[in-house]
DNA sequence: ACATATTCGGACACAAATGTCCTATTTTTT
DNA sequence: AAAAAATAGGACATTTGTGTCCGAATATGT
């Protein structure tokens, strides 16, 4: 569903949030270690979330990345999809016609749409503090 | 969401079945043509939906593609699914956590395996010949 | 100032998905 | 029997996704 790109993006971003919540900078190794992630392609990762303002970064000894708190709260995970994914996923078709829409629709349309929705108001609304709070209560784990 | 081969797959059954229904067996060529696929590459897919009995081949002069009328009946576009890109996607944590479980879930897990299931559930009873019958009364497009 | 620790960014490397080509095989028609 | 029309299957080619490496830039501590 998610391209593994993403699934190390939201990981990762989720990690800096639980240590930016604890007032801790948090480094690419570290994050790398903790989430399970090949480190140099986690790198170029975050620059991408760096890039849009997702996450934060500061260079040099004791630098690292970290997420501003009004960040943590307002970005969802599909913020970060598009971010790293692209805004794509929301309007291709099921069946891969070059275009998604109810006047020509494909077989499947009518009804895998309202699912694709669902799925997409979920991402929309599912934040970052949410899931990083699941983790901080060990009610759910990043690797 | 779905490989371009299963994309490719799931149309190219529609349109067999379709012309199955009207008694008709249906070559690679006219496959690729109506589905807006690259030819050689079908084959290959039909191939495989071949080899699990979903559709059936015959060679030579006027062979070609066709599909049993109890097939088209029973296949669901899981079914497709299932052959050409396995069973995994049913299991895969959505943030690429080794394992999916509701005991060791990731930050998502609970949130969105609902969903998930709600999509698997459809494309289960989503069936070839209500695709098909779509097709046929112009309420849906192959390409 | 210098050494050190860190991110940044470009170039490269590898793997998987997608797509093509050519020959073999099978069936039908002549 | 031969020719033609179709699928089958292996080998190859291209593109995209994933991943590595290394030098540059930058910030910090000594
Ligand atoms: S046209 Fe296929 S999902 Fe909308
Ligand atoms: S553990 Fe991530 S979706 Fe189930």
């Amino acid at each position: 569903m998610l391209s593994k790109t993403c699934e190390y993006g939201i990981r990762a971003t989720i990690f800096i949030a639980l240590q930016s919540l604890m007032g801790m900078r948090t480094s690419l190794k570290y994050i790398a270690e903790e989430i399970d992630s090949p480190e140099a392609f986690t790198a170029k990762i975050l620059q991408k979330l760096v890039r849009v303002k997702i996450i934060e970064s500061s260079k040099g000894v004791n630098g690292g990345f970290n997420m501003a708190s009004d960040r943590i709260k307002s970005t969802s995970v599909l913020d970060i999809v598009y971010a790293i994914d692209g805004y794509d996923i929301c309007n291709r078709c099921v069946l891969g016609l070059s275009q998604c829409s109810s006047n020509n629709p494909c077989s499947v349309h009518h009804k895998f749409r309202p699912v694709r929705e669902d799925l997409i108001a979920l991402m929309n609304k599912t934040t970052v503090e949410e899931m990083a709070l699941g983790i901080k209560d060990k009610l759910a784990i990043l690797r």
